[in-house]
DNA sequence: ATTGGTGCAAATGGTTTGCACATTA
DNA sequence: TAATGTGCAAACCATTTGCACCAAT
């Protein structure tokens, strides 16, 4: 089942209703992947769906993040950006010279936050873990010139 | 040496002139501790130093931040948050019922680190992890109601 | 027919900036 | 005195919201 049909079985388990809109939104949304903004998607659909406005996509977002199907995450920069990927949970290396993201996961973040979650008493969902740094190719410039 | 007289000589060192409101911002925002947000930090010093404008306490949160005696930290509301506590690092554990936030470390997160940062040729400067959840007070509060 | 969604424009709210005045070096 | 910082108000900009209209159940 791809992203578009669990999207429609999951609005109408929350009595919410279908729209080409959200559709469209979900679609392209799934399509650009990674860690997308509003003003990106908004771009994005644009191009296709040239009626659809910023306030649904905004909202559809927001609906996405709050069924699980999208991720709110922040780098720093005042941008909310979401992440396509739930199902498969991974984390963000950020260069902080040039911006650029990489995903990797890693297994012992899990191990970390079970131990953690034990010795506080809490109960812990879910998990972010952003390392910062210079990418490869930063790392060379700042060697060159510096 | 406290956290006023190493501004004092940071400030010194930037080549920046070292003013009460400097000051004073810098003490009140180290008083404060834990995560400190522009206006938090504002209200504060409304009590003792009424002259003091909001902007002065942004650009100071920012130079603090710059020069690395301050950590921008973000819990998904959207606010800024200022972290005093920067060379002692620490990551949170946050809860999504009542957004309290405990601080915790633990020295594993460096070994993961320095693991996905060879993997991906990355420099590592710094990461923030943040546990999502409830605190035993909500995971409590929800088993009774719910 | 009813309920809820959409698009627009206006409002919001946190953060930054322009500018005249005050302060530091 | 030259350079920089401050406070205020206005500007900004991402995000949310009110409302009249439209579409899905």
């Amino acid at each position: 089942m791809d992203d578009a049909q669990r999207f429609i079985d999951l609005l109408r388990r929350r009595g919410l209703k279908h729209t080409i809109q959200r559709e469209e939104i979900v679609k392209a949304f799934a399509s650009l992947g990674g860690h997308v903004s509003a003003e990106e998607l908004y771009d994005r659909l644009r191009e296709t769906h040239p009626g659809i406005g910023f306030s649904t996509v905004y909202r559809t977002l927001n609906l996405l993040a709050e069924c699980g199907m999208a991720r709110r995450v922040s780098f720093g920069d005042g941008l909310t950006r979401f992440d396509t990927n739930v199902g498969d949970h991974h984390d963000h290396l950020v260069c902080t010279s040039c911006g650029r993201t990489v995903e990797f996961s890693n297994v012992e973040v899990e191990r970390i936050q079970e131990a953690v979650a034990a010795e506080h008493g809490f109960e812990i969902h879910h998990h972010r873990l952003e390392l910062y740094g210079l990418c490869p190719e930063c790392r060379q410039a700042t060697r060159a010139t510096g």
